[in-house]
Formats: structure tokens, C-alpha cells, sequence
DNA sequence: GAACGTGCCATAGTCTAACTATGCCAGGGG
DNA sequence: CCCCTGGCATAGTTAGACTATGGCACGTTC
């Protein structure tokens, strides 16, 4: 079975504004964080952050850096770099032109 | 190099809406009805468009028979099943439930 | 101090589905 | 006759979200 939660593609976005907006945070807080403000909606499996995290890095979207956690575990930091700031605009502009685009085919009449 | 105009799963929805809206249609008029709604924006590939129509018939959500168009050229006619309306429903609401909870993340001050 | 739960990271492998490229056939116009 | 267009179809590639699994360290409980 599949969950079908998170349209492939969209899992970027996400990661690169809960980035944006909240500075450095490491993986467990970013998914935590998405799921959260999105009332539960989207669930941020551990097998999909890591990976698009791991893509990111190679990307050049974000720099990673180990730090220790308020509960003193150890943690990868992750913060925006400026091509990932660019990249969250491309991101955010291709999303409203695509979803506008479907809402116009399924809202014709 | 991919276009990404279509995120993976919207496809059936675009289909199915379209075929509620006009009843029966042939491959190439499906194409280029979303094609002219979405103002450009979505370009369904005959790659993509086909393969998704002969899913949609194994699942049920259509039926096809062959016919003649206006322009005198043999073309494939489907048409939406009562599964397939009932699918359309579930793919609508699925589909305003995700990009709702996206559109807050991405919103979130 | 052993056992367990939880926080946290990571990868290997599977699967869906949209894409590219290619091919076919028929009608009509130059 | 040839090419353009309309129209269908499939084989093969690719991205990326998923499942399953594993590991380690800290705190708490008994």
C-alpha cells in the first residue's frame, strides 16, 4: 500500500520554507514541524526526509553541520543556503502556477 | 531534463474531470481540453496520456469504444463509469485536503 | 545496572507514474 | 506522390516517496 501523502516534487518545498522560516533545524524537527502546521495532514516519513536532506545537500540547497540537541543528543544541523533561497522561489512560483492550473480545469464548468 | 508540468497523481484527476464535464471523449480531445483550460500551463504528453487511459480501464473508472471523429479519423471514445465518478469525488477531495495542508506550511509565518 | 523507550540518522530496495523516443496508420492537401 | 496532421500505442528511462531495517546514545524504570 502506499499513502499517497506527499506529491513527489513537493517534499522540497516544504523543507526549503519550514528552512526559511525557522534558521537551522535538524531532520527530526523539519518533519515534525511540517506535520505539525499542517494539522497532521502530511506525515514526513523518516525514509523520504533523509534522502530529499542527502539530494538537498548535493543540490547545494542547504550546508549541514553536527551540533548537539536541547535533550543533548547529537543532531545534523541544516541551514538555507542562498541557491536554496532561490530555489524555494522557484519553488513556490512553479507550485502556484501548477496547482492555479489544475483548480482552473477542475473548477470549469 | 523533465518538465514537471504534472505532479504524479493529479493526472487522473485531470482526466477524470474532464471527462465528467464533457462526457465522451477521444485521447487527443482530453489532451488538448486541459491543455486549453489550464492556459498552456499543463501539456499532457501522448506518453502520458495513454498509458494513464489504459489504467483508468483496467481499474474501471472508463469504458471505450472505437468510433469516427468530425474530421473523419478512427479514435478511441471513452467515457466515466459510475466508479469513475465515484473516483473523481474521492481524487477532489484527496486532492483540496493535500494542497490545503501544503498551502499552510508554505503560508506559515 | 539491565531493559526499554525515544530521539535521531541512514541506506537498500520497491514501486508508481510521468516522461522521451519511437513507431504505426489513415485522410487530405499541395 | 509526398508530407502534414490527427490519432493510438508501447518500450524504456527516471525521479522520488515509500517500506523495512539497522544502528547508536540518552534517560528512565525496575
Amino acid at each position: 500500500m502506499h499513502r499517497d501523502e506527499i506529491p513527489p516534487g513537493t517534499l522540497y518545498l516544504l523543507i526549503l520554507k519550514t528552512l526559511a522560516r525557522s534558521g537551522e533545524m535538524h531532520g527530526y524537527e523539519i518533519a515534525n514541524s511540517i506535520q505539525r502546521i499542517s494539522d497532521d495532514v502530511l506525515q514526513v516519513e523518516e525514509g523520504s526526509l533523509y534522502p530529499a536532506l542527502q539530494r538537498m545537500l548535493i543540490k547545494g540547497w542547504v550546508t549541514a553541520k553536527w551540533g548537539t540537541t536541547a535533550g543533548n543528543r547529537r543532531a545534523r544541523y541544516y541551514q538555507l543556503t542562498a541557491a536554496g533561497r532561490r530555489q524555494l522561489a522557484v519553488e513556490m512560483s512553479q507550485f502556484e502556477r501548477v496547482i492555479g492550473a489544475i483548480t482552473r480545469v477542475i473548477e470549469a464548468v
